[in-house]
DNA sequence: CGTAAGCCTGTACCCGGGTACCGGATGCAA
DNA sequence: TTGCATCCGGTACCCGGGTACAGGCTTACG
């Protein structure tokens, strides 16, 4: 396959392909007599896998690293790099769940200026009508 | 209060107040005859107000609107930007959700690799066993 | 065999959110 | 008044994850 059918079948652009492979996700792939990539089918499934690995939370270099330790198995650390994202990801989701909830407040309080807000029991951070002359452009 | 002493009250780099000030974040303070920036002590509050506003996942762009906003209330907008970003909030942790999922089976799993797993039922996104050769650099 | 679509390399640019460095000017205290 | 810390504007760079473009070569189809 070439660089635009595999591109085209995985959702990707082509340069994206070539970031890929300068990044190391990707094998060097052999070339016709021209020099073009010619793919073998399984890249189309490898870049599935790398991108399911991205919505995982991996960040490029992460899953170049979990590829590298998992093409010689029993991969050592795929299972506790995965124990460490999940604590990672539990990380992030208190804080997202934190942030709601002063969010909400801030609905429910009906909050009418980020900086200056009359509203009683403000849930806005510490500002105490402090901050509202700093602002004005 | 100078730059540097706004600053470091704020915990900021003083280059991060100039870049706030470029991007609108931030009025243009008074200067010295010599033209060295002079800060009211609300500037604080207000740099405390912003990160506040990013930690609540607010990007730069939408932290000044919302002062912009906010600037004269009752603020225009306020309160439909909080359920806004809350849901989005709500959408985000759900993905986060099901990430943790995914890799709460891949550690359940015991499996051994990204591409070429050998373990049963295995949670891995429908790679099934073709990707193993297309990433060996 | 001609021609258009596709691919090649290299380099430069995009976004957001900053950070660093430069040479020169100021501020403040002794 | 001198000397050192601090600040000035401007510009360039960092990160991560791509994307775009130019100018030239290859491949596939009729």
């Amino acid at each position: 396959m070439r660089t635009g059918e595999v591109a085209e079948r995985a959702g990707l652009n082509i340069q994206t392909l070539r970031y890929y492979e300068r990044r190391g996700l990707l094998a060097k792939p052999a070339r016709s007599n021209g020099g073009h990539r010619l793919y073998p089918d399984e890249t189309v499934a490898l870049l599935q896998v790398i991108k399911a690995a991205q919505r995982l939370g991996f960040s490029l270099d992460e899953v170049a690293g979990l590829l590298e330790a998992g093409r010689r198995h029993p991969a050592p650390g795929l299972r506790q790099r995965a124990v460490d994202k999940i604590a990672e990801i539990d990380r992030k989701i208190a804080d997202l769940a934190s942030v709601r909830a002063t969010l909400a407040e801030v609905v429910e309080a009906r909050c009418d200026s980020l900086t200056d807000c009359t509203c009683p029991d403000c849930p806005l951070p510490v500002v105490t009508g402090a901050a509202q002359e700093a602002g004005e452009a």
